[in-house]
DNA sequence: ATAGGGTTAG
């Protein structure tokens, strides 16, 4: 097409929009279109119509290319093109693919009042990507209000916002809407299904949902099998992945983030040493993901110098997250030399990130090293870097209850003190490390306010312990990686007030019974 | 003559 149309003398506007719409397929996320259209402005060339910068627009948040977009949208309000319903569209979901949900939303709100189904349906899946799972659920509720029936697309974005919150009971909920509304579960719901229910933890239904598929792609197929390495589910997990080869369905690099984190979690060092080999032996590039796969695998099984040599070898620029996993894993085996190493290429990485501070601050915290946390805190505040903290909800009622650090925003905080302090005399009289209850026990202010950091997630078990009676599950999804020190908390609650909870973070999930924890952590 | 929304990730 691009050739054909190189020969073209004077190509017309139609012409242009042909070829940009080619361009900007989902498949090329390349910004040649947003090219084309430049070219579009210069001098003796047709002038872009509607159609052009629509076209334009779906190139740009296949990318997705911001900056590129905004551009667009100047240039269209210029051209007087942003009234076209098209053009709005595209604007907005753009802005949503870029999780710039202001933004995305200003542009639906000055859309019509007759608004379509695919601009709710973007809008929604701007605030599911953006996790921000109670405004997508509301707008949900909208658009039915407004007379809309939603279509599978737009259960897509529903049942993905259920599963990045961990919401159970929403999700099963939407799931029976789906099936009462008779929405059709094409390939990509099915697949969104299965995500939501191994990330609500009902993995068994995510397994009926991937069996009773008529047809599955390697996103399906890689959607099951990390969702039963993120159950610790090894065995499963690998045999699956070995059906998916037999029936020559070609895996990718997400793929063998099931497969190497399966491993990894389950203390298979050698099976991932020969997946890891595998995986190039069928050209499939190293992701920065299957990097961290490999990292976090030797490092949990406390191959910490095979880690070390791994990551120095690696052929792109290993990024912080690497280096964070390292610096965790060397801290638990006492390799201070490994602490030191990766400690600096952190902040020479990102002098910017809190992240860093407050882990290393963390870290120091766990051995009561004050004056190091201390100087920790002084460095951040020299730096002008503040403190974004980790986040973990909880759902009651099928509302999403969102904690960060300190956070005293709750309406019900007053109650959910209470229960903190409580659990706080529980873990002291257990004998476990003081800091851990430094919440409401004698130390000093700044050290209450950094012992919490990160530890949102008791504020979300708290309020579950408030809400809810056993047999009930509290289930609390924790946006970042579960510390060895919240185990030993969780453990305790769990065995002090009889029951059963279950953390997700970012990988796994970790169950809670009478004391004991279901997974095998290096910890 | 050409239009817009979707899933998996250390």
């Amino acid at each position: 097409a691009r050739s054909l149309f190189d020969q073209i003398p004077e190509p017309t506007a139609f012409c242009y929009n042909s070829l940009i719409r080619a361009l900007a397929t989902p498949s090329n996320p390349t910004t040649d279109a947003f090219l084309l259209y430049r070219r579009m402005l210069r001098a003796g060339s047709p002038s872009p119509n509607s159609f052009t910068v629509a076209f334009a627009l779906k190139a740009c948040a296949a990318v997705p290319a911001l900056g590129k977009g905004r551009q667009l949208h100047s240039q269209a309000f210029r051209q007087g093109l942003e009234p076209s319903p098209y053009v709005q569209t595209g604007l907005l979901n753009l802005y949503a693919r870029c999780e710039e949900v202001a933004l995305a939303r200003s542009v639906f709100d000055g859309m019509a009042e007759d608004k379509n189904l695919v601009a709710w349906s973007s809008m929604i899946g701007g605030y599911s990507r953006a996790g921000m799972v109670n405004e997508a659920l509301d707008l949900f509720r909208d658009m039915q209000a407004a007379g809309v029936s939603p279509d599978e697309v737009t259960m897509v974005s529903v049942i993905s916002a259920c599963a990045k919150a961990g919401a159970l009971d929403l999700g099963r909920w939407v799931h029976a809407f789906i099936d009462r509304k008779g929405i059709m579960v094409d390939l990509e719901l099915s697949t969104a299904l299965i995500d939501m229910y191994a990330k609500c933890g009902l993995i068994e239904r995510a397994r009926l949902v991937f069996d009773a598929m008529v047809e599955r792609d390697t996103k399906a197929w890689s959607a099951m099998i990390v969702g039963l390495a993120m159950h610790g589910l090894a065995e499963d997990a690998l045999g699956l992945f070995s059906r998916m080869l037999q029936l020559k369905i070609r895996p990718n690099n997400v793929t063998f983030i099931g497969v190497l984190s399966a491993c990894a979690h389950n203390g298979l060092v050698d099976d991932g040493r020969r997946y890891w080999s595998t995986m190039q032996e069928m050209g499939i590039k190293a992701s920065m993901e299957n990097y961290g796969c490999m990292v976090d695998l030797l490092c949990r099984s406390g191959l910490l110098d095979e880690a070390y040599s791994f990551v120095t070898s690696m052929p792109i620029l290993p990024n912080s997250v690497i280096w964070r996993n390292l610096l965790v894993a060397s801290k638990s085996s006492n390799r201070t030399d490994i602490v030191g190493l990766a400690s600096k290429k952190l902040f020479e990485l990102e002098p910017q990130n809190p992240e860093n501070y407050v882990l290393l601050s963390n870290l120091y915290a766990l051995n009561s090293q004050w004056d190091r946390v201390r100087y920790m805190r002084k460095k951040m505040k020299d730096n002008n870097v503040t403190v974004v903290a980790g986040c973990s909800s909880i759902e009651i009622n099928g509302y999403l209850h969102k904690f960060v650090v300190s956070d005293g925003s709750h309406p019900e905080i007053k109650e959910i003190r209470v229960v903190l302090r409580e659990i706080a005399d529980r873990v002291l009289r257990s004998g476990h490390k003081p800091w851990t209850a430094a919440v409401l026990h004698d130390v000093g202010e700044e050290e209450k306010e950094i012992a919490l950091c990160e530890h949102s997630e008791r504020l979300a078990i708290a309020y579950g312990l408030l809400k809810t009676k056993a047999p009930h599950v509290i289930r609390v999804v924790k946006n970042l990686r579960f510390c060895p020190d919240c185990h030993e908390v969780a453990k305790i609650i769990s065995k002090s007030y009889g029951r059963e909870i279950i953390v997700r973070d970012r990988v796994r999930f970790h169950r809670f019974i009478g004391g004991s924890c279901s997974c095998n952590d290096f910890w």
